[in-house]
DNA sequence: CGCAACTCCTGAGCGC
DNA sequence: TGCGCTCAGGAGTTGC
């Protein structure tokens, strides 16, 4: 999916548009997502007004009068904005009292929606680790939870420590800051934290900048492709020249999933 | 505890 | 043109 850049420009292509907006009817084509959505709980939201729209991990948070809906878009998940109402795999179709409306449409059905009260947002997302775009998102907060033999990738894919980073920008990270995919946690110097640290927060942020990256599926709310992948110096680049040392860009397995490095320059 | 293996689901891309 | 296989941005569960 949408990792974190790519729910942020959803996010922000989204809430100018809808903040405001009174939800008229809502649509449920297909409730069978990655859990199955209740009609009459979708029918709740019906006459509530949509005040705030944001971000929260890989999550989409929209706050209404007495509850709040939060999707997820899980792999192939894309929330359009007036999108086509007859695709394929269009699961539900929020509409609005101006006319406009919003289409779930999610290919794979990993995607979430989740329709909580008010009171239960907190601990919806309680087990749910730090924004790392934050300010306290630092060598403190890092330096405590950099323990054990666990390798460094899964680490930072691990949402319950660092909210919203995917397979992909794991390994754009690790190349930004030259460590190994498979470095043990607890190896990681305090040098190595503080340029840890600043990698994430720059990719993140130039991602964002661009859109997010498309590889395949994803775009914004207003159908708009992310264009960062075009800055990918290891994703996908197996078997290419690194651009720092020309060695060969190489995939390995880490926990399953494809990992992308230059064994030249990580270490 | 870490992690491997599995689950959910559809489709793109590849080799033959 | 088609078949079968592998792989894909997530994340939860189970069992070792």
């Amino acid at each position: 999916m949408p990792e974190l850049p790519e729910v942020e420009s959803v996010v922000r292509s989204l809430s100018s548009k809808i903040i405001g907006r009174r939800i008229s009817n809502i649509y449920i084509n297909n409730p069978n997502l990655r859990n199955f959505i209740d009609i009459n709980i979708g029918n709740k939201l019906v006459g509530s007004y949509i005040s705030e729209i944001y971000r929260r991990a890989k999550y989409i948070v929209f706050i209404m009068d007495d509850f709040v809906l939060i999707i997820h878009l899980g792999m192939t998940g894309i929330l359009l904005f007036n999108g086509n109402l007859s695709l394929k795999h269009n699961h539900v179709n929020i509409f609005f009292d101006d006319g406009n409306y919003i289409v779930y449409n999610d290919c794979r059905r990993f995607g979430s929606f989740h329709i909580i009260n008010k009171d239960e947002e907190e601990v919806f997302f309680s087990k749910i680790g730090m924004e790392p775009l934050i300010e306290s998102f630092n060598y403190t907060y890092l330096k405590n939870l950099l323990k054990g033999n666990r390798c460094i990738k899964s680490f930072l894919m691990d949402n319950k420590y660092i909210a919203g980073i995917g397979n992909i920008y794991a390994s754009e990270i690790l190349y930004m800051c030259g460590i190994s995919p498979l470095r043990q946690v607890k190896d990681i110097n305090d040098v190595e934290i503080n340029n840890l640290i600043y990698s994430i927060k720059n990719i993140l942020t130039e991602s964002i900048k661009n859109n997010g990256s498309s590889i395949r599926d994803y775009k914004n709310a207003d159908g708009v492709f992310g264009v960062y992948q075009k800055f990918f110096k290891v994703y996908n680049r197996q078997g290419k020249e690194c651009y720092n040392c020309q060695n060969k860009i190489e995939k390995i397995l880490v926990n399953g999933r494809s990992t992308f490095l230059c064994n030249y320059c990580q270490s």
